[in-house]
DNA sequence: ATTTACACGTGAAAC
DNA sequence: TGTTTCACGTGTAAA
């Protein structure tokens, strides 16, 4: 059990200014200009080479770790927060994203793929959904019920209600898709003539009468600028 | 300036056994049975509070760090080792080799789509949702599961997974609807890629093949007579 | 024996 | 105020 030497305070504190959060990045401290040397006292061979060498070889990775999480940070687009944690959560998320967008367009590319290599006579297959008298955009969303209520974690879970008519499924899928919300899980029932859905977005909990705004708006947008406008 | 306490030694190295790197992960410590009120001496409400409480919040954040670390190393394919700074180096270069594949594949599609323009296929679709490069009428339903279980009392329990894609919540919709079934209750889940589906319905326990026969050639109708028969 | 990588407690700074 | 996040030096354990 070594005693401690008392040289961190002197070591570290005085130079170095421990810069933290300059505005954006924390630090990323350049210009280690320590002097180890400046032991007062006349330590042993191993005691100075373990403390020196060791002392360096930590700073080292600190800073070669930070400059990871530096350029790991510069490669996500949405950036939360500037926290060490949070930056790899962004990473996570985006990787997870991005996963999803590979299977997404790789299929696409399959069935791109096969419609080209197959006759290019074909008019009749997708016209199964029209008949029923649709006009797909017509009819509006009737909304009954909307809430979003914080469920802690940076969790919102949204819960909508509305009369079920032809396209409001779809309707809905496109109104959030086109929100671009981080959306952990939907759910979408229907009983009889009423729709029931619910979602968990991953926001934070302040954004939550933004978001209500936001459903509430693009809701009015699908609906068009005839429709009367809907009090909940 | 403060005088150091003594209690670094005694508090965290007796404890905590610093199983460091065991097999795979580096420790991934829990059980932090500390009790560290064992301060031998009657400190000062200020310094038992700033030690006691800090250190804890430092080992939270520490344990939380180490489990996104965790997490981001969970995605990332191609793991060369199990560093801290090789982790999340593995994950830099598995972020850039996603974005140059997306490019890529986005480059694809759009080539395709244009080949597909030059078809005399159906122009006169409302093209709303191609601005996500998603082409709307055709991407096929892949079903991963189809189930249906007689539940008693004249219903039948239908389940269905499939892979999430931009339209496949209303074909499914409308699939259901084309059936003409007596539909109790319909709910839809999404969970990442994935589409879960499902309905309540009032039948006749030995229509149960019946109606599994005629989801499955409903699907394969609308998935066109080009795509590969699938098998579940 | 040397190097490498880690968790730990700690004081400081920012919120 | 207190909470959170950080860099630091240090001891330990495996390579």
């Amino acid at each position: 059990m070594l005693v401690r030497s008392t040289t961190k305070i002197s070591g570290s504190q005085t130079m170095c200014l421990k810069t933290k959060n300059i505005g954006s990045s924390w630090a990323m401290d350049e210009l280690y200009d320590n002097d180890c040397s400046s032991s007062p006292d006349g330590a042993t061979a191993s005691a100075s080479l373990s403390n020196s060498n060791n002392i360096l070889s930590e700073r080292n990775r600190r800073k070669k770790l930070n400059q990871r999480l530096f350029a790991l940070r510069a490669l996500v687009p949405n950036i939360t927060k500037m926290d060490k944690a949070s930056i790899i959560k962004d990473a996570i998320d985006y990787i997870q994203q991005l996963q999803e967008q590979e299977a997404t367009l790789q299929a696409d590319i399959m069935e791109l793929e096969n419609n080209n290599n197959n006759n290019p006579k074909n008019h009749d297959l997708p016209m199964l959904l029209t008949s029923k008298n649709t006009s797909v955009f017509d009819s509006p969303i009737q909304l009954l019920q909307l809430n979003v209520t914080p469920m802690g974690d940076n969790t919102l879970l949204v819960s909508i209600t509305c009369t079920k008519r032809a396209d409001t499924v779809l309707k809905l899928c496109q109104l959030f898709e086109s929100l671009n919300l981080k959306i952990i899980t939907a759910n979408l029932t229907v009983v009889s003539a009423n729709l029931f859905n619910t979602l968990f977005i991953r926001a934070d909990e302040k954004e939550k009468e933004e978001l209500k705004m936001q459903i509430q708006t693009a809701i009015a947008a699908f609906n068009g600028p005839q429709t009367p406008p809907i009090t909940i």
